[in-house]
DNA sequence: GTTGCATAACTAATTTATTCGTTGTATATT
DNA sequence: AATATACAACGAATAAATTAGTTATGCAAC
């Protein structure tokens, strides 16, 4: 999957939100200082060409939609990160971030009911 | 902390595989086709303006070896990309992952068995 | 000392990304 | 129908990143 450049994933971002949108409505979703409109829209006729999303023509106006979600690119991006940086091993990353206290016994404790969970469900598959 | 442009990341990359080298030797980790000489002696002086990497002197030649971490950088980096696609939870994103049977069965009993180590140390603390 | 080689520093060239002015066209307004 | 408005498309201008040529300097070999 194509990486996303930091102005093309900050309308990303915006359209993942708002599900769908025309560029005026893309426009007011920054903050100040706002680009210009043209901006938005050349970003955004880029991101289609990436195939990152879609529109729908009502006459001349185009009400833009991601077709990628959100859920798939961070599934690459993590992918490509967790390669990179803890050789493709999630237990590596997680346990990582464990020791180093960046999650919360709260959120270990509920990680590790979702993951029991989990194995059960795989279990039972067998 | 400072993003890595994609020339940068690689570059530290194997400063961190091989700990500290002269531009010569960087530049022989690199695949074919390799950069020029002096694309990577760019590079890495770039690298040391943005404080990733610093030198030692041997007359006219310089070893470079990182100053970040790639444990601190990877810290960094995996922050922002929880923040900005798992509104900054841990919980959320792991357990989309396990969800998504991105993470094995192995791997979630061993990511268990460390978060019931580290939830154990952090209760005696108290 | 002179020549040749290796290297860092500097700088130019190229490529990629970002931003936005201009233009043309469709639609609405009068 | 004429004018105004809104928008997409185009493309120019700028900025940032990447790549590598050129230059200067130090050191080694002779």
């Amino acid at each position: 999957m194509r990486e996303l450049t930091r102005a093309e994933e900050e309308v990303m971002q915006i359209l993942w939100k708002i599900k769908k949108g025309f560029v005026k409505e893309i426009l007011e979703r920054f903050d100040e200082p706002k680009p210009a409109y043209n901006t938005v829209s050349t970003i955004v006729r880029i991101l289609q060409d990436k195939g990152f999303v879609t529109h729908k023509a009502y006459g001349r106006t185009h009400e833009y939609y991601p077709v990628v979600s959100k859920n798939d690119y961070s599934k690459s991006q993590l992918k490509t990160f967790v390669n990179d940086y803890f050789s493709n091993s999630f237990e590596k990353m997680v346990s990582f971030f464990a020791k180093e206290k960046s999650i919360s016994v709260k959120e270990m404790e509920d990680i590790m009911k979702i993951m029991e969970d989990e194995v059960e469900k795989q279990k039972v598959k067998r």
